[in-house]
DNA sequence: AATGAATGAGGTTTCATTCAT
DNA sequence: TATGAATGAAACCTCATTCAT
């Protein structure tokens, strides 16, 4: 038996692991339970100590924003790869598939209220869209009125359908369609 | 002992009395404090015992659903009144206010999740809406393609960008932008 | 069996006893663990729910108060019962004892610090001891100079006192040898 | 890989250091913040890992009683350099400045409890207070009763009002109320 | 010898729900 | 039928203490 089953208190080389780990529990249990979910029950999951998600993460939006931190890795990616006018295609794309996945990701804005917004990740958007935004718009294939500020609002338009979906629903399909009332072009590219 | 200390009881008569007080009590928190607010805020608002509370409303979710039926009420009201084409804008527009006013009411939504959708009006929505959209639509009020079940997407993305706004925000000027990303007869109707 | 062991819930009607039970736990524990004992042992040992202690005493300084109100109350019957010189000594004697027995009573004025000090009792000595020292004073039986407030820190010494008793100690010796160091005619009240 | 990129443990030789800032930390936090205050936040002052303050000071009242042993340095210096009759009144002028300053002390002296008296220094200020007690009292300067033991139950007293003074309290002149209350000859030491 | 992360017990507080009266 | 106290299960958070590195 190489591993042991509980090795307690594994020192300090456990620290990144353990990070690692919340994150992980985390990411899973705001997904199925949501944003609400009990600390402890992810401290929990992550085979930790509670003492030490709170070391990690002094606050629930500490954590949901280091969760949602890793969706803006890809986002800043994808952003800095594709220079083309399809740019905006691809970012809409993968947000929205983002915001599909992490349903507590509404909870947690919803729930952060009154914080900075950068926290948030608005701010973070607002920079990954510009550009390519507006050279999605040279090339025809963005509405031309749009700001990247709207790219938020459909965002949140985006939240609203999913939030708003019957557990058992096609979320997809209802995002899709409300998409497309919007821009057929936004639809497309989902 | 022909003359009781607490004059409490009062019979069955109070019931109708309570559920108004209750329901009045319950409009107001859920406005004040969000959907989340104790149920005993509420009895204690409502003048009445937490007893009486479960006894009309076992649920958190038959509270708020009975709070927000008075809204389908005056929605009602609005459809059997008007029979022109008009009648879908006034609707929307009326839909809108409720929506924005009862922030409760998306995280009601959010709470719902696997409950019948039917209990949190969708379907009293589809029924409301489906002659005065019609009547729209033949009047070019309103886009051709859009079905009543879209018009409840339409609302879902209005709940996304009234969730979504940080607390000190503009929360009229988002929805109205948001509304004219989709279409300029919708916004027009705020 | 007609004493069930557990009655679980016994209704409204267990409140006085509830409060009764808590406050006689209260003044148990406060005596022997002292002032910071837990307040879920002292709900345990009251043989009542948690939720019941918040309900009855929102805070630890509002149960204190209450568990030490007894001792004003038998101070204001002295007060009241005797009315010559030597009322005073009378109740110098109760104040002390009562310091001496309820040293959980030094540590909760220690921590009431900034609170309103009616609540700590200290305005409530003043008014008990006015005319009664006053009356000492006319017979020569206390200091003239001494000022109620005097008084106040003639108890605060003998707080003192008792808690720095090391645990064994003779705690009435010493009470009574820093009395004497002050005034014999204190002392001898003892 | 000769340059360490944490230079952390810097050796045995910061051992003395290390203790040094501690109890520095210590004697500040303590008096900021009272007795209780955290040990991790004393070790975080220091600047050291909170094992360093373990294998220092196993104890919170280690800790305490090594930071006020420096009030007792500087009292033995004083006995040791006043020979004449003043020098007890000089010890108890610094003997009271120290317990007021130290309001942490009173809390240490409450919580150590059933430590061994010797422990918070009684047996110290005995033998520290034994001979210039003696000669003041030949110089008419203290009275002839007093023992040793009683100038212990001064402090005592001392902390009793000290203890109970109101947050926003003149602790200084509750002291020196006290104090004449007892001797003039105490207070016009102070 | 120093570090500082991990542990986990324990305290406080809050409510949803029950139920004797 | 109404009352509102009682229940007790969490949730949150804080440290004292340990211990791998």
């Amino acid at each position: 038996m190489p591993a042991p089953h509980h090795p307690r208190n594994r020192g300090p080389a456990a620290a990144a692991d353990n990070r690692a780990a919340i994150l992980d529990a985390a990411r899973r249990l705001f997904a199925r339970d949501g944003y609400r979910v009990p600390l402890s029950a992810i401290a929990r999951a992550a085979g930790v100590g509670q003492g030490v998600l709170y070391r990690h993460f002094p606050s629930r939006l500490d954590l949901a924003y280091e969760v949602f931190e890793d969706n803006f890795a890809v986002l800043d990616q994808t952003a800095a790869q594709s220079a083309g006018p399809d740019c905006f295609a691809l970012l809409w794309r993968q947000l929205v598939e983002y915001t599909i996945d992490s349903t507590a990701f509404v909870e947690m804005v919803l729930d952060a209220g009154d914080e900075p917004p950068a926290r948030v990740g608005a701010e973070r958007l607002l920079g990954l869209f510009a550009r390519p935004l507006a050279r999605a718009q040279a090339a025809g294939l963005a509405d031309p009125s749009w700001t990247t500020r709207d790219v938020l609002l459909l965002q949140h338009m985006v939240y609203g359908v999913i939030a708003a979906s019957p557990v058992g629903a096609d979320v997809r399909a209802g995002v899709r369609r409300a998409v497309e009332l919007i821009d057929p072009r936004l639809a497309e590219a989902l």
